[in-house]
DNA sequence: CAGACAAGTGAGAATGATTATCATTATTAG
DNA sequence: CTAATAATGATAATCATTCTCACTTGTCTG
């Protein structure tokens, strides 16, 4: 995997960069506009989703799916799995590696075609507060 | 998992349904839309998002998040798994299961306080149209 | 069949996240 | 310092999706 050099950040990407890494959970651009702001109270709205996306392809940070229909930054660019709530939505960190054996990536990747990069494993259930409301 | 009872599908759903297990890709509702109205020409287009959400939510298809930001739908309800290509977005099935070991899943779930009800592993890197373009 | 109520429908407006535009401002090179 | 270049912020535009609502269709009862 060849990564692109990068460049140095400006002090708006900084403060965003600071922001999704300091964040836990996996903030919209929305939410990370608010929370910069704090810093930097006239950055613009198109500019935090303009650097975001150079951090994402410069491999600062990782862009997530969400459920709702917004993108999700992650700060946490190394491999690791997820747990999605089936019922609210919650996307969460798994904090141990899921180890799936690598024949079996191996021959997924050859059966697909694909040049195989990298992988994640994604639960999907209920989050503790869901499966204790449905009680 | 408890699953709802399943209502007696009307045509419109039925041709919604028909169309979405026939495709092979994951399309999105434009596309689905576009070739339901060959059938019936006269449905409309928030019928089309209407009834495809009926449907994933009776379990009759699934719902796929695709890198550009729409949704698609997945006539294959049961588990399997997808490879994305991280330079074109294509997204893919496996044709053949990859077995994560049940006690690596449980530990996982257990870490994040999950109630596991399925898994998907998605392998991610260049598609085979990709890596032969970037050669 | 008639009548009545519920469910489904389609057109178009509204919403909301993201992107494009563009004049202005910072940064860098010379 | 000065010109060239890149970055910025405000705002408008885009586009997938959802909402609204008047209207049709289906279903049930008698």
């Amino acid at each position: 995997m060849q990564t692109k050099l990068k460049t140095r950040l400006n002090s708006n990407a900084q403060a965003v960069l600071d922001t999704v890494q300091a964040a836990h959970n996996h903030p919209t651009a929305q939410e990370i506009y608010e929370e910069v702001k704090r810093l930097r109270p006239n950055i613009g709205l198109a500019s935090v989703y303009r650097i975001l996306h150079h951090l994402a392809e410069q491999g600062y940070i990782k862009e997530v799916g969400r459920s709702d229909d917004c993108t999700g930054y992650d700060g946490r660019v190394s491999r690791h799995d997820h747990a999605i709530c089936t019922n609210c939505g919650a996307l969460l960190d798994v904090p141990v590696d899921v180890i799936v054996p690598s024949e079996a990536l191996e021959q997924a990747a050859y059966a697909t075609g694909i040049e195989l990069g990298s992988y994640e494993v994604r639960l999907y259930g209920l989050c503790t507060s869901c499966s204790t409301q449905n009680n």
